[in-house]
DNA sequence: CTGGATCCGCAATGATACTG
DNA sequence: CAGTATCATTGCGGATCCAG
């Protein structure tokens, strides 16, 4: 089980960012422009989009494929590995929807005992 | 599916950190002392452990129990909550441990690929 | 032993302007 | 449209000193 240290760090360090998990929750109804995916995920700076696609793409989670037309057209889209995240990404979502008023109720505890 | 965006964006906040991950590995076995944490938990500072251990106490992750003796003994667990982590985290676990080869065989094609 | 308090450096993120 | 480049800002994390 400890043997799950490294790597469990290691996967945290790539997904565990602000943006990653956003980019694979609204790449998985399919491929999506740059700029769709800018307006899908709120709040996200075209910087931070940029760089994420990037690194994600580096790892393998994404592909990038440019259509040279004018304007340009380039589309984002999950991999076979990058589909393959969605599982425990959701087990992980699963365990927050399921425990998030237990964690409000231990946080306002917490709180009023100071 | 999308509805797990916010609670996943949450959890991830807070067991996304350097240290958090770590110590719920480390406490897997069951209480330890402050000091055995440190020393479990390699490159951790006192203050990071410190301010995690904070942190997780405040959202009901683990529990922190004070021995009034003298030297005082500050003892840490998991809680039934903390517990339940375990498992999508392992998942987590098993997924890296899975496509670990697969992730560096993509990162060196796109570095190479300049 | 178990922290609290303080200072500091660096990396991550954001805002803005510019380009093919 | 899909970026790149630059600057400003913030917060995380480490180092150190101090205390019950």
């Amino acid at each position: 089980m400890l043997d799950a240290c490294r790597p469990v760090r290691l996967t945290l360090s790539r997904i565990g960012d602000k943006w990653s998990v956003l980019i694979v929750m609204a790449l998985c109804g399919g491929p999506r422009r740059f700029n769709e995916l800018k307006r899908a995920i709120d709040g996200i700076s075209q910087r931070m989009l940029t760089l994420t696609l990037r690194g994600m793409e580096r790892d393998g989670l994404i592909s990038r494929t440019v259509h040279p037309t004018t304007p340009p057209r380039v589309e984002y889209a999950l991999t076979d590995l990058g589909r393959t995240l969605r599982e425990p990404i959701e087990a992980l979502g699963q365990w927050a929807v399921e425990n998030e008023s237990r964690i409000r109720a231990a946080q306002e505890r917490f709180d009023a005992a100071g």
